[in-house]
DNA sequence: AAATTCTATTGATCTATGTCAAGTAAAATT
DNA sequence: AATTTTACTTGACATAGATCAATAGAATTT
């Protein structure tokens, strides 16, 4: 139940094996089966997940009822939505899983006694949110400088275990793009070769 | 000369005096003229930058020339390329000031050895970090969702101190527009009043 | 104060991507 | 196995925003 997280955790700080057994008494385990939902939008996001199997995604919907992927989570990975988890305020995303999936979830309690009580728990974190920017910061340079077929192939060679495993429409959705672009953009692409 | 940043540091966590004196000598004080920069597209980025005064901008370059920002900061902001300050790469932006700016450096090894002796302030990193989070998810969330128009009243209602400070073609740079678009799009709401 | 550079605007035209609609294949559900 | 749903492709057409070019006022620099 717990070999990806403390797989995750090992790569970044080191745990005593009474903190790692600590650790354990604070997260949730959760099972979701394919479509269904972690956080519905409109609700408070009350849990901060750590994926050990599965794929999930986080979208949010405009006016005209369009979806659009503001991120992934697969095994190894954190997924919430850290504004409404840390404020408690309304989520304007859902959380939805793509597969059956396996997850361990902390509250906003949780996490911070566990920060609290295990340093290096906190420094995990912090490392965490670390990475996390780099890749949002990426992606927002990708967004503001890249053509529609950059964006897909980059994203291809950055994340390929992603753009094998969900649907090609929901690549389009995470890339900013409709499913019929992405297609004649991959269209293009093979013809050339 | 310090005193944005332990007001930004006190907003998020306590300090002792002791801590703040110890804090002080960590940081190198740096004074940027306008048009003067803190980091050239190419070099590794060696400092995390705090700003007491002025403003600055990260920016990339396309293959065509184009600016494209990816980061404003003023006055208690921090700005750096985190990705090439934490792994020692080469950057791909430019980091710039656009008005006489103040600033305190830190190395990667202060602020390492800071958050080694001083719990807290590793604290305020992490929570540096959450925040710098959610506003980058809101950003791509606005890149994937929302039109010209309202990327530029959206980005004017939450950060009015940015968009009256700046030339307009560099608001629209950050929002991925052109300047005769941002022109547009102005004239149009002017016209709608 | 003259010269230069920067900034913003406007018009004409272009283009990458979106929209709408139809058709087929594959997967999931009954 | 039959039915329904989901996924992907393709064509015709529309449009938001980009590009190119010209102008003019402000702000800087000399």
């Amino acid at each position: 139940m717990f070999q990806q997280l403390f797989k995750s955790i090992q790569e970044k700080v080191v745990l005593t094996p009474e903190e790692m057994e600590l650790c354990k008494t604070f997260f949730i385990p959760k099972k979701l089966r394919k479509k269904q939902m972690l956080l519905q939008e409109g609700d408070i996001c009350i849990y901060n997940a750590f994926v050990e199997k599965g794929i999930l995604r986080s979208f949010s919907m405009d006016e005209k009822g369009n979806e659009h992927i503001v991120q992934f989570a697969i095994e190894g990975w954190w997924i919430t939505d850290l504004s409404s988890f840390l404020t408690n305020s309304n989520s304007i995303y859902t959380i939805e899983a793509l597969e059956d999936s396996e997850l361990l979830l902390l509250t906003t309690e949780a996490r911070e006694a566990l920060m609290d009580k295990i340093p290096m728990f906190e420094r995990y974190q912090r490392l965490l949110l670390q990475n996390a920017y780099i890749a949002n910061q990426a992606r927002i340079n990708s967004a503001l400088t890249e053509t529609a077929e950059e964006k897909y192939t980059n994203l291809g060679n950055a994340y390929p275990g992603i753009v094998k495993r969900v649907p090609q429409h929901m690549i389009a959705s995470y890339l900013g793009l409709t499913p019929e672009t992405l297609s004649r953009v991959r269209k293009q692409i093979t013809n050339r070769i």
